[in-house]
RNA sequence: GGGCAGGUGGCCGAGCGGCCAAUGGCAUCAGACUGUAAAUCUGACGAACUUAGUUCUACGGGGGUUCAAAUCCCUCCCUGCCCA
């Protein structure tokens, strides 16, 4: 096993807190004496399927305490799920079925062994011990924190500052959290920094029980595509694990310089050292700079192979302003053509490069939409064009389609 | 249970009888610029059509008043605040 101070060194890169202070380092040096393994949890809500590069901060932290030899333990919310997570952002807490909680639950796991070792992992559904809470239980576990406590909470704070509405199950759900450490006996927890306050909750549950209470271990919240709002499926601002090479690289691509330093940081294994020097202007061109962090990031989930393909590719659409090598095709029914023609705009958006005629028609009249291989611009949304197999259209820089005709 | 304030387009937020498909901001999309972006500038941003125009659908739900309602009335639902 490697040494403590070796384990704490890698560990405590790129966290936002460990808390209390100094405690991991007991619990690391007691492990390395005894031999045995901490136990690490990581809890995730199977409401969403697409986990994104921001779920993978704390993934690779989890990673990484896996690779040292300690034990990763994932909880996965689907009781939790059944009501759904309000934490303040989003009010369409839709409510899923146990099934549809079950196929969410897999679905994550399946992404998620992209970043873990889950042939190494404990994997646990919460609603193994909340689907026989009785009331009591409830009873006793709210008996152990205050209102006061509660409303500590940042996220509380500013609702009811705000006058937004606070629901009596939120106030639940970091004592669901705690009591999940309770159940798995944690030796540690990571998540995001916004989850300090239910990672303490459940030291305190922890005590009550008897158990040595768990290191709450943060990591920063990674910010989107954006490089303003943290990265998140509602915001359309993520890269997910799951895309394909050419998507992640591309959206690399497209984040502001500033975000650079950030993402190396936090997404790569890259020493401090490489990344100053990634990050200086002055020494490193800020395009090769993020073509180094796209291939990184893509490296991780494609291979080294997969993300250089795509970094060629992607400069061959953007720098080249070249078509794409392979063009999606989209198939359209022959119903739609009169005597083999159909309007431009009613083209655009039959083939669902518009949201609507309306819509199509705008771009047209923008200039975004040129066809053909040598890109001729349409300029009258109404100009008949004569379809083909293999016609190509493109919209604005990004959109490009190859139209199939179907009977 | 009582009083008060609210519910407007993806979000925030104006409008409070006609000139409202609804000011403004954010987000989004297109164009210019570029290092791909970002920033900046320009434009668009409910739908359909024979598109400088016409029609339809929209301002929490339902009903009503009016030539005319997001705007007035009734009712129901939802949210916040205060009192009990």
């Amino acid at each position: 096993m490697i040494s403590a101070s070796e384990q704490l060194k890698i560990l405590n890169r790129g966290i936002d807190a460990s808390v209390p202070g100094g405690e991991l380092e007991k619990k690391i040096v007691k492990s390395v004496t005894t031999g045995k393994p901490l136990r690490v949890k990581y809890g995730i809500d199977p409401t969403g399927i697409d986990v994104h590069l921001g779920h993978t901060v704390p993934l690779r932290k989890l990673r990484q305490f896996q690779d040292l030899g300690h034990k990763a333990v994932l909880i996965i919310g689907n009781y939790t799920a059944l009501v759904g997570d309000p934490s303040g952002r989003d009010q369409t807490r839709v409510r899923l079925t146990p099934e549809q909680v079950e196929i969410n639950a897999l679905d994550y796991l399946k992404q998620v062994g992209r970043i873990i070792d889950l042939g190494n992992t404990e994997v646990h559904r919460n609603g193994n011990w909340f689907g026989n809470f009785s009331f009591l239980n409830v009873l006793a576990l709210t008996s152990q924190i205050t209102i006061q406590r509660m409303l500590e909470r940042d996220d509380f704070t500013k609702r009811l500052k705000a006058g937004s509405p606070i629901y009596l199950h939120e106030c639940l759900y970091p004592l669901m959290q705690g009591h999940d450490s309770v159940a798995i006996r944690a030796d540690v927890e990571l998540g995001g920094s916004e989850q300090l306050f239910s990672l303490m909750v459940a030291r305190d549950l922890q005590k009550d029980d008897g158990q040595e209470p768990q290191i709450a271990m943060t990591l920063p919240i990674l910010r989107g595509l954006d490089g303003e709002r943290r990265m998140g499926k509602s915001l359309g601002n993520y890269i997910g694990v799951a895309e394909s090479a050419y998507d992640q690289f591309a959206k690399a691509m497209s984040i502001p310089d500033s975000l650079m330093t950030e993402w190396f940081q936090l997404l790569t294994d890259l020493p401090q050292a490489e990344i100053s020097l990634l990050a200086d202007g002055k020494m490193t061109h800020p395009r090769e700079a993020k073509e180094r962090l796209g291939r990184e990031i893509v490296a991780f989930y494609h291979g080294a192979e997969g993300a250089g393909a795509a970094a060629l590719e992607w400069r061959k659409r953007f720098s080249e302003r070249q078509d794409p090598t392979d063009i999606p095709e989209v198939s359209l029914g022959l119903s739609h053509l009169a005597e083999g023609k159909l309007t431009v705009s009613k083209l655009v958006a039959a083939l669902g490069l518009a949201k609507s005629n309306n819509d199509a028609r705008r771009l047209v009249d923008q200039g975004g939409v040129t066809i053909g291989p040598d890109k001729t611009k349409i300029t009258d949304p109404n100009q008949t064009i004569e379809i083909f197999d293999g016609l190509v259209i493109r919209v604005g820089n990004r959109r490009i389609v190859k139209v199939r005709l179907e009977a």
